[in-house]
DNA sequence: CTTGACTTTGGTCTTGACTCCATGGTCTAG
DNA sequence: CTAGACCATGGAGTCAAGACCAAAGTCAAG
C-alpha cells in the first residue's frame, strides 16, 4: 500500500494532482487509515499511469473518465459500453492518421534539408508541411 | 482576400479565435484596409487549417508556433531548424505509438465483447486496456 | 441615408487542469 | 518527546485557449 506521496512520485505527478483526480472521480484510494491517510494499491498505480498516458495523447480528463468507465460500468458489460469503445476507437484512428501525416511531412522535410545549406525561399518546409498533410487531413475533418 | 469573418467561418472557428491567434503570433493578416479591417489570403487559410489540425493532435499553440517557425526562421533554413523538426518527429512518433496501443486495446475489447452479454467480472476491459498498453507505453515514458 | 451585418479595440469571464497556501493533524528518527 | 517530513481539508490563484461584451466605426443594399 502506497501513501499519496509515493504514488504520486512514482507517476511523476504531485499529491495535489492525485487528489484532484480523485475529486474528478478518476482515481480513488483503496482505503484510508484511521487518521484519514489515503492508501493506494498497485491497481491505482496502473490507473494513474494510464491517465497520464491518455492525457499525453490528447484526451481530456472527461474523456479519460469515459474510457475508464468501460471498466466499471455497472450496467451491461459488453453492450452499451461497446458503443463507447467503438466511437473512441474512431477518434483514435483519426488522430493517428493526422499525426502520421504530420510525421510524414516532417520526414520529407528532414530528408530534403539534409544536404546542408540552401536559400531560404527554396526551403520546402511550407510545401512539405502544408501540402503533404492536406490529403490525410481531409479524413480527419470532423474528428 | 478574405475578411476575418469569412476566414473564420471557412475554418470553423470564430473571429475571436483568429484574433487570438494573431495576438499569439501564429497568424497575421496579409494586410489591412484603410478602415483597419484585416484581410487574409489563401496562405493564411491554409495556415489556419494547419493550426486546427495540429491542435486536434494534441499540440499546444506554443508547440504549433515552433512548428510554424520551421517555415519562417530567418536564420539558416536547413540547419538549426532541422533539429527542431527531428525532435518534433520523435514526439509525434511517441504519441502515435501510444495511440496505436490504445486503439489496439480497444479493438480487442470490441472483438471480445462482441459475443453479447457476459458477467461483469469476466469483462476483459481492464486487462485489455491496461495490459495491452503496458508494453507500448514503456517507450513513451518520457515523451 | 438608414438599416443590418460586419468589423475594430479593449476589456472581463469561463473552463479545464492543475498549483499553491494556510492551518492543523500524524508519524518516525533520534 | 520533539523536529522534520508527511498527510488532511478548504479555498484561492494560475495558465491556456478561448468566449463574450460594449462602444464605436464600416459597408452593401434598398
Amino acid at each position: 500500500m502506497l501513501t499519496i506521496g509515493k504514488l504520486a512520485r512514482e507517476a511523476g505527478v504531485t499529491p495535489d494532482t492525485v487528489r484532484y483526480y480523485e475529486k474528478e472521480g478518476l482515481l480513488a484510494p483503496a482505503r484510508k487509515t484511521d487518521a484519514g491517510y489515503r492508501l493506494y494499491d498497485e491497481d491505482a498505480a496502473r490507473r494513474l499511469r494510464f491517465i497520464r498516458q491518455a492525457q499525453q495523447c490528447g484526451f481530456s480528463l472527461a474523456e479519460i473518465g469515459e474510457l475508464l468507465m468501460l471498466k466499471r460500468s455497472d450496467a451491461a458489460c459488453c453492450k452499451d459500453v461497446r458503443g463507447v469503445a467503438v466511437s473512441k476507437k474512431l477518434q483514435l484512428e483519426h488522430k493517428i492518421r493526422a499525426l502520421q501525416a504530420m510525421s510524414g511531412a516532417l520526414s520529407e522535410l528532414i530528408a530534403i534539408c539534409n544536404d546542408g545549406a540552401r536559400p531560404l525561399d527554396e526551403c520546402p518546409i511550407l510545401a512539405a508541411l502544408e501540402n503533404s498533410m492536406a490529403g490525410q487531413m481531409e479524413g480527419a475533418r470532423n474528428g
